[in-house]
DNA sequence: CCAATTGCAACAATCGATTGCATAATGAGG
DNA sequence: CCTCATTATGCAATCGATTGTTGCAATTGG
């Protein structure tokens, strides 16, 4: 077939068949309508032509966009960027899970300076719905956009109050679990590393405290809040490390990415882990099992996860009114505890 | 502004501005043939109103979409996930990239089953452009495609004879570099990890090859050729390196993934790096610099091919027929070596 | 004071597919 | 051969914004 006398769009296709386009739109669609003959002539003649209908029109007329949009809030650190294997590892997932859905996924880094951002995105008709990865510091915003439309599921913490459907894992239970194992392996002097302006990271600080307070031992817990990137936070962790009187042996990272790096800097300063130091991360990342001795981390199921927000989303964007969901969180022991 | 009075389209808008759609939307597009006070009027009111223009029916009048398609084709190996590690460090750099240029990124992992996987994308009319992530094994494909379609460039090796557009780092000088650096420090028996199916893999086995044969040393090389994941690629490297007689002491992994696999694969052996052996990645990924000790790696420059593809990718949508670029690679010394 | 020029905005066609409704073609039965 | 019931197709409006062309009014110059 010739680029030439490619039928372009349905008009050329229905002048070649012979017939009227609204006829050659129903054939497409293998309408009852039809003629089970004309309907065969007309998609052989398409298959021919090597026709494709342009989806823009299609989308314009029945009012849907076939796309759903991941959107990462950049708020409170706009230095974050979107490679972060965290939020890489759920977008994977999810494209996996849209793809099966027949739907697009358009993705955006957003970083909200107005406080339209999400609005803006939403109404311009490009998406039929929303996932956020992510809250960032963005919640009232979320929770508003929320009351009004309902095709909108966001990854993250689930607050006592909250409007908008979310789907995390039980950040606080993650905590405790986590000092609980600690414990159990004999550390007594607890760090956390980790900024709770996010909310999700508030919730498991919550957990590491109540835990420490229910094993008599709530004083034994010092903090490090700053925030922690892949990049920021080998210098931040070792810096701490140098100006600390007593290091804890019990180190609660509140992700992998921020335990990894403290891995290394403990490594610099001649700590063996978990002889000298036991270390927990957070997520479960796959690189979590390729660190030596592998990492001992709190799970979130992703895959579980990814599956969850697309599933709530298709059936909100259908109307109905669906809860948040809270995932279990999972010890995985491995070498550095 | 209530929910009911909210201007849904340009019609709407143009009656309470009591003119018609055509001012409205000059209007809007701060055209000068509106009177700047007619123009301001409006505008005002669309900002009172809340109203955004509908995309799709933009898109559909001006015949472009605003979105660029980047394909992740998983040809050889269906199993490889979409959040490999280097995917998605090069996606991330991608989407800032093309945000900055105002452009939506159309994120599709396809699985090349019919010959047609490609132009169905292009031909549906919902992008602007396409960005390769990888060719997999389809180089036929899409430099067929490529002869026809100017808006497509590639992330991945430049073969000789080739039609498409791309963007990659000099493999083969790539691994000229790795094994200069692994003979330099005294390594004399050699392995390759890495599957040469894929045509970067090939070219940067080429380059090892080349550069031991001029060591005078090209016999001493070991070649373990399967396709290797984040998931595999552990236990293929601890199987190989239980069943071979004399374990090398220069490691030339394929890709940091697959050296981090192997780090630990000898740790579990014993064997101390870079005390036994030395061993050297490929990509430098931001993971590279946290491992204990930190990998030794040949850097491929991500943020610069990211910034090339989307320059390329629209220069070639404006019409210009852009040639190939081929990036200078360069060594990471770390700590593995 | 009238004609020529300029400036603004309205009109209407257009992008390409979908779909309710009207009409033509077909076939059966009398 | 004619009528009536079906079935199969055509017609035309529609989705919402863009843009070339046209028409009207105000301004300027002679």
């Amino acid at each position: 077939m010739d680029i030439k006398d490619r039928a372009k769009n349905i008009t050329d296709l229905a002048r070649l068949a012979g017939v009227s386009p609204g006829t050659v739109s129903r054939a497409l669609a293998n309408s009852e309508l039809i003629s089970k003959k004309t309907r065969d002539r007309i998609q052989e003649l398409a298959r021919e032509h090597d026709f494709r209908p342009n989806v823009m029109a299609r989308n314009l007329r029945i009012k849907r966009s076939g796309a759903i949009g991941v959107l990462i809030p950049l708020g409170h650190e706009t230095a974050q960027h979107i490679s972060d294997p965290f939020f890489m590892s759920l977008l994977g997932n999810l494209a996996d899970a849209l793809t099966e859905r027949g739907h697009d996924l358009l993705l955006s880094r957003v970083i909200p300076n107005n406080p339209d951002w999400l609005i803006d995105i939403i109404d311009s008709g490009r998406v039929d719905g929303v996932i956020l990865i992510g809250q960032s510091d963005q919640a009232a915003v979320i929770d508003k956009v929320a009351e009004r439309f309902l095709g909108l599921v966001a990854w993250g913490a689930n607050m006592p109050g909250q409007v908008h459907c979310s789907v995390g894992s039980d950040n606080r239970k993650g905590g405790e679990l986590a000092v609980r194992h600690l414990v159990e392996r004999g550390a007594r002097k607890f760090a956390f590393l980790g900024d709770p302006i996010a909310p999700e990271i508030t919730q498991r600080l919550d957990g590491v405290r109540s835990a420490l307070a229910k094993a008599g031992m709530g004083d034994a817990l010092e903090i490090l809040p700053a925030h922690l990137t892949a990049e920021t936070a080998h210098p931040a962790v070792s810096h701490w490390l140098n100006q600390i009187d007593v290091v804890p042996d019990g180190i609660i990272a509140a992700s992998d990415v921020i335990a990894l790096s403290t891995l290394r800097a403990l490594a610099e300063h001649g700590r063996s882990v978990p002889g000298d130091v036991r270390v927990i991360g957070y997520d479960d990342l796959p690189l979590a099992n390729q660190t030596s001795p592998p990492l001992t981390t709190i799970r979130q199921d992703l895959v579980a996860g990814a599956a969850h927000l697309v599933d709530l989303l298709f059936r909100r964007i259908g109307g109905e009114k669906t809860a948040s969901v809270v995932l279990e969180p999972q010890l995985i022991i491995r070498g550095t505890s």
